[in-house]
DNA sequence: TCATAATAGTTGACTTAGTCAACCATTATT
DNA sequence: AATAATGGTTGACTAAGTCAACTATTATGA
């Protein structure tokens, strides 16, 4: 499992290095898709992604003055504000889904299609397996 | 899949923060890693891991200053060193992979025997399909 | 209900990780 | 022999992330 562990660290570090020619870093195309996933406030981001909260609150900040989310106080806790994303966040998000699709197209290239259907089968049970321990 | 990507980034960098505590990052552990591997010089690292040149060459030089790593003269290419780890070299990457193997230990806690066996067959398999390709 | 604690987020100052380009020295090519 | 290519190092820099201190607000408990 060591060596697993290592190997996709190995990959997501090559994928990592296209982010380098976007606008943005590959934390920050994550915490744009928490968003997108209805992630309302700071806190929760912080708690999905256990990211520091100095470091998502600039983030933040560099998307609203990217005009990629919009923060409105709830009247509720005004501690808090409430992130959404605007049209252009939407778009920006799509862009950064695309590149990684293609990422995962040349990834997958050389395989036949039982062989992509079966990694996906992998995939999700590594990822059932995972969860059930974290729901529980 | 991308969603398994995202998941295991997220899973790795939950782990990398461990390595704060640690005189290493991630990054330098693997290198350390590889080269307990064999991998003899600077371009085999970087072509095994595709990081900067400029930016291995910096990470062996604290190696061999910390006397992890030593590094000799082949006669073969006078451009090159041959790499080898030191006895303490190999104790820091012990210590290293003993800290993989308690984060290993604490993410598979609530799993059941079977369970883990089985996650370590996906984990197989995703590499076994992903690898022949690259041998392709 | 008031003092204290806890929470949410921001800001300043900093460190570390990684990048980019220029550069030597050596070896390969023609 | 001249030129190109390779292996690695260095300088200068940027980006990514961290840590601690702070403000504002809300929750708690004597």
């Amino acid at each position: 499992m060591r060596a697993f562990n290592r190997y996709y660290t190995n990959l997501i570090g090559v994928l990592d290095k296209d982010y380098l020619e976007t606008q943005y870093t590959l934390t920050e195309a994550r915490i744009l898709f928490e968003i997108s996933l209805g992630k309302k406030n700071a806190s929760e981001i912080i708690e999905a992604m256990r990211i520091d909260k100095s470091y998502l609150s600039r983030v933040l900040k560099k998307f609203e003055k990217n005009k990629l989310i919009i923060k409105s106080k709830s009247g509720k806790d005004a501690r808090t504000s409430q992130i959404g994303l605007t049209a252009k966040g939407k778009l920006e998000l799509n862009a950064l889904n695309t590149l990684a699709d293609k990422q995962l197209e040349e990834l997958l290239r050389d395989l036949s299609a039982t062989e992509i259907k079966q990694l996906a089968l992998h995939m999700n049970s590594i990822m059932e397996i995972l969860n059930q321990k974290s729901a529980s």
